[in-house]
DNA sequence: TTGTATGCGTTATCAC
DNA sequence: GTGATAACGCATACAA
């Protein structure tokens, strides 16, 4: 593979007797071309197979057609669907979309920063997920655009898109309380998480229009990883049996799923001697054994539609403003009547 | 946001009160520097705020540095697990990664050459994991450096980082006949994938060892998802109970999956009517009931050394080209000793 | 309609 | 050690 020069816009040009503003012309519609050149000139880039220099253009334009995509961990199948969505509204208007990653070697949003401020991307789609993101995002945001998913900054309205947590919470715990369940618990979220305090008030409004007092349910603190489901279900276990809640709503699915996991391991079985609901609905949820009562969120659409916001924050256009987007209850086998019945 | 303009070196060389190049070197150490001007650029940079244009830097260096990755679902977890991989490695070095996912609309090959024409990447790491993709990947590859993960292409000798699929094969397949299991199926990958191959010939391997006629197994001809599997095991459990199988080989998780749940929708129990072994080793598979017995690939570490190894051949250093990774059977619930014994 | 010339922000060559 | 200056490949104002 000898790798010879690539043809530039001159070889076009030298090849199809016109000038180089010609050949840029017919390459953006922008200036008027005889049809008959205009051929000569397309002839000559399929002949050379040419393509335009990307880095030229960019630097030209002032834009490099591609953002950031800010994950906290592909293996979560909600962040991966996000991603998809994103991935899709930008190659439609044939964005790049340039994966990042927390490295642990560094501070995040700094090297985030950089590159928005290196011109390598013209914005960024943040999905904080996981993990604290405090005010540093603000500070990324005075370097460009930056849209939010499923994540809000109390005080600072930046761009985001999120779905209704609150309403989605509120439903499945009406649902798990439907079944008459009078002693609950809840597996909550990082506390200072957006979607964590939003799923809570949630299940707060569904306590009070079932007649229980809020503050009498407990609330064991959860990161959203699975080992912390475990470990808030083995701290439920270790009460007298009277005293333990007959039904589980954790903040997340992979609390609920590590919770079943101890339940199990303790020879419980779900929902007979405890029901369990997660929130998310990962794919995988709808595998396991018993199959998971969960909320589902659009994550596809959400990841296409802050991509959307971000391409019309950056074409000085109007972003697309309409609420929250649907969370709605799956319901599956994990949630039953309590065993007292 | 009243969005100024950035700074360029033409600022910094100003404020420092030196000229562009002095910058240019401080910058790249690419040239001899007094210590006490190199200080007065520095703090010029930190006062404006500099970072250098990285599409003008492109343009001058003739790269990008961004790489682009082609997966083909990154819903997948295995996917998902080389991305990150791939991302860690890039990023140690300071290289983009964009995210390159099939899409519908056009030919998949076209729009990534184009892309490697274009020069706004330097190179492919490609991921056909499920899918056809022939010879086109062959011409991606005449316009850029491509690396293969997890897939080969017989007779072209393209770079590729895979694992030892056979050997795994031959060790699930293995743990299985050493449960005493005598009629086995296989329910295999789609055909033309080289993954799907190496399982299938690990299985026959492991069949012959054990003295059975690898000709007598029957294979199931699957494509990797989940529906597939399901499918399979319908169509075994359309037989009479004393000609099926009693373990089912599936060359992936998801098939596997889908497996189960046909057989618990028979009412059939895992593995106590029949045993059922995965190839992945899916993060979800140690979560299911039963837990899935699978082959574990070292999704992360192939996806590490396919971007090392891409490194190498985009800066003209002579790849480590150390044979396939290892693959290790992780022996769960879901293989037991057949129902007759 | 078409071509010429200039600039986008960097890097690198070459004089000084 | 340092500083002009010419590319890099493309877009465009302006002249023809």
């Amino acid at each position: 593979m000898v790798s010879r020069r690539r043809p530039t816009m001159k070889d076009v040009a030298e090849h199809a007797n016109v000038s180089i503003s010609t050949v840029s012309y017919v390459l953006n519609d922008s200036g008027p071309v005889a049809a008959e050149r205009r051929n000569r000139v397309l002839d000559a880039i399929r002949l050379l197979d040419y393509s335009p220099n990307e880095s030229a253009r960019s630097l030209k334009r002032r834009s490099a057609s591609t953002v950031a995509m800010v994950v906290p961990d592909l293996t979560n199948q909600f962040f991966a669907m996000v991603a998809e969505g994103v991935h899709r509204a930008a190659s439609a208007v044939d964005v790049l979309v340039v994966l990042v990653l927390p490295d642990a070697t560094e501070l995040p949003e700094e090297s985030q920063a950089k590159l928005l401020r290196s011109q390598r991307v013209d914005g960024v789609i943040y999905l904080s997920g996981t993990g604290s993101m405090p005010a540093a995002i603000y500070d990324l945001a005075r370097s460009g655009p930056v849209v939010l998913v499923d994540e809000q900054i109390p005080g600072r309205d930046l761009p985001a898109v999120v779905c209704d947590s609150r309403r989605g919470g509120r439903e499945v715990a009406a649902h798990v309380l439907a079944q008459d369940h009078r002693r609950l618990a809840v597996v909550g979220g990082p506390p200072a998480l957006w979607t964590a305090q939003q799923r809570l008030a949630g299940y707060r409004e569904a306590f009070a229009g079932a007649g229980i007092d809020p503050d009498s349910v407990p609330v064991f603190a959860g990161d959203y990883r699975q080992e912390s489901g475990y470990a808030a279900a083995t701290e439920i276990l270790s009460r007298p049996e009277s005293e333990r809640p007959t039904a589980l709503l954790c903040a997340n699915d992979l609390m609920a799923i590590g919770a079943m996991q101890c339940l199990r391991d303790n020879g419980l079985s779900v929902p007979g001697d405890m029901s369990v609901a997660g929130f998310d609905d990962q794919p995988i949820s709808s595998m396991l054994t018993p199959a998971l009562t969960s909320v589902r969120q659009p994550a596809y659409d959400m990841g296409h539609r802050a991509a959307r916001v971000l391409f019309d924050l950056l074409e000085g256009r109007e972003p697309d403003t309409t609420g929250p987007l649907p969370a709605e209850v799956r319901i599956r086998d994990s949630v039953g009547p309590p065993k007292e019945l």
